[in-house]
DNA sequence: CCAAAAGTGTTCTCTGTACACCCATGA
DNA sequence: TCATGGGTGTACAGAGAACACTTTTGG
């Protein structure tokens, strides 16, 4: 059997799905959207599609993004800071356990898309129903909700443990505000993101004293509460040493 | 355009390539083997293969591992820790770039394998020469020894990076030994896999004071040098915390 | 005035680092 | 005896945790 004959290689379909996540109201949301075909018909799932014969993978995740949600993504790569407007695309990992989908052998690229929160979700294209879903709902309250189609519970929660891991070491948080932002709102995105409270003084110190990590933004202040704050831009580091902690309960 | 017509998805060849690392003669080491065919025909490429039809992904890795090597891996789930003889396997990443190869569109999925130095490096079943060679070699000085067939230099990059950073924050590095091995091998992994020296001392108090990363063996003593030194195995614990610090040169 | 959020300073503790020093073997 | 690697003790510096305190807005 050799290892690359043209002819005799097996049938797979090749898709990719996408965890889309970001913060709106005090919590963790993913984007969901409502199947419009069986199987799973009426379902939630993560969105998706067939990767095109001449498509690049991440290519067709960013095709994917814009066609449902009207966003615009970018790989990241080593050393590429998220950029305005902008939201940050990574590759997740690949599920392709036979009989995931009960129909043929599809073999799933999951895509990790960390986006500020949008003025409206709007669904584009020809997706039925597209919403910003909290997470917690998705996963452990998900007996009642309904759980996701095929294995995209799983594809979700890998998604959500390497968002919520990957802000320790990397200054992704970022991905999550908008282009200007607080101390404080940046704080908020990690102590949603990890269900966590967390001391806003030392958390204040560690951020602005992370070089690159924050750059400040010239206008000075905001209104969010009680004093003005200053307002700042995402730096260009991309990992954080020493790495932000996080507390355990 | 239906997302899921079975009728009409793009025909994608899916294989898995293996990057499988090992610690030999004070050097990491990659299993490469030699191309039989075109293209590429007689350089040197990571060992892979087909997935068939109803084959897991996970199982694909490990039988062409078994294969071509008769090492026995096993899947690293979560809390999972390594056992005795049997190889760490995890999922690197997916490369699916239009092109990567010439003939036809083949997604292929990467798999990582960490391995202790085995007796042989035998070569098995249809493989023409497989063997262990040292990563240095294949990346940075591979503009004499000659590049890896189609995308394997970047496969290989990548997985070397995530083995690199793998053992700051796991107990992964004990993949790498013998079922039973000493403070001080399990230190030259550190240092070779990382490049760097380490102080033997604060090396020592660190994996013998970090719950779960080490059991002693019972058997006390071996030779290497000079004073017999203890022996261990791996622990229960997969998580280090703290994480083992590489320093900076 | 009071509440609420933004910042700053200080103290304590923990852990990583550097390095002196002792232990047990082979040659 | 010396060289080699194994293992312990100790002192110093840096960073995180906890928290007192000041600043600046709105109501």
């Amino acid at each position: 059997m050799s290892p690359y004959d043209p002819s005799a290689f097996p049938p797979f379909a090749v898709t990719v799905d996408l965890v889309a996540l970001t913060v709106r109201e005090q919590a963790l949301c993913a984007l969901t959207v409502r199947r419009a075909e069986p199987p799973f018909e009426g379902a939630w799932a993560l969105p998706g599609g067939f990767v095109r014969p001449d498509e690049d993978l991440a290519a067709a995740a960013e095709r994917e993004l814009l066609e449902e949600t009207s966003l615009r993504a970018r790989v990241m790569e080593a050393a590429c800071p998220v950029r305005r407007g902008e939201a940050h695309l990574e590759q997740l990992a690949t599920y392709g356990d036979p009989g995931r989908d009960p129909r043929m052998r599809v073999v799933s690229v999951a895509y990790l898309v960390l986006a500020p929160d949008l003025p409206t979700p709007r669904p584009g294209g020809d997706v039925e129903g597209a919403r910003w879903t909290p997470v917690d709902a998705l996963l452990e309250g998900g007996r009642s909700g309904g759980r996701l189609a095929f294995d995209h519970d799983r594809i979700l929660a890998d998604g959500v443990e390497r968002a919520r891991s990957k802000i320790e070491y990397s200054s992704l948080a970022t991905a999550f505000c908008p282009e200007e932002f607080t101390v404080g709102e940046l704080r908020r995105v990690y102590e949603v993101v990890w269900g966590v409270s967390l001391d806003p003084r030392n958390f204040h110190r560690k951020v602005t004293g992370t070089p690159g990590f924050l750059v400040a933004a010239g206008g000075t202040t905001k209104r969010q509460g009680g004093r003005p704050a200053q307002l700042f831009r995402a730096g260009e580091a991309t990992v954080l040493n020493p790495p932000m902690l996080r507390p355990e309960p």
